[in-house]
DNA sequence: TGCATATATCGTATTTATACGATATAGTAG
DNA sequence: CTACTATATCGTATAAATACGATATATGCA
């Protein structure tokens, strides 16, 4: 019997979601909540280190991030969430961080645009 | 006899400004820089009315963001102006601001790069 | 059940961003 | 030179971000 695999990194996107406008007041107000997320250090290095790797990473993430404590990684990597730019799932006593792969397109396409 | 025109937008850009890494903590400071810039919706507003353009824009800038004083845009612009992104030079009573087109296309190397 | 581990959340101190009005500065026109 | 205009800077109030230690939560394992 073959394990299920649940490869949840790489799910089908919308459509919808990627074809919005990509300038205009709400674009301005999306692109502007993505580069903040994204304007600090240690959470770009947060999201290439995810982006590098096909999978998730379970752990490791805060190892891997300067020297920063593990109560503030793990409040960074709320911001990248709450933007779109990565999800987290529990697995087992680990939580699974990945990118989301819609965020990042949206966030290359909407800079692009400028 | 003609003119002398000074299109100060759109001089030559150096090949060693585009050719930095786009990877590594440098860059990682360098678009966590950008991109912190970049977020706040007036900024994105601003940036994108500078980059429809082909010219620079002598005033007016102030006028059509939002609801802001103009010492607020005055401070946006600066922000801009100091991430390299944007840059201004006083054209009689007016400044003549327009986009850095080195910082954005860095910007947008770097973002496609992640 | 109880302990160990991984991660999140809380409380809090400090720094930085945002916004405004008031004022300074610099160029133009009269 | 003076008044006018456009923009920047200052002072300041308020809000948001950053970072940490301490603590809570939840899972896996003995």
């Amino acid at each position: 019997m073959k394990p299920i695999i649940k490869d949840t990194c790489h799910e089908p996107d919308s459509a919808s979601f990627d074809l919005r406008p990509v300038e205009g007041k709400e674009a301005d107000q999306e692109l502007a909540s993505l580069t903040k997320a994204l304007g600090h250090p240690a959470r770009i290095q947060i999201l290439r280190l995810l982006a590098r790797r096909q999978s998730c990473i379970c752990g490791e993430i805060v190892d891997e991030i300067d020297g920063l404590a593990q109560s503030t990684v793990s409040q960074h990597l709320k911001v990248l969430k709450e933007a779109g730019l990565i999800k987290g799932e529990i697995e087992g006593t680990a939580v699974c961080y990945c990118i989301e792969p819609r965020g990042l397109r949206r966030l290359k396409v909407l800079v692009a645009g400028i």
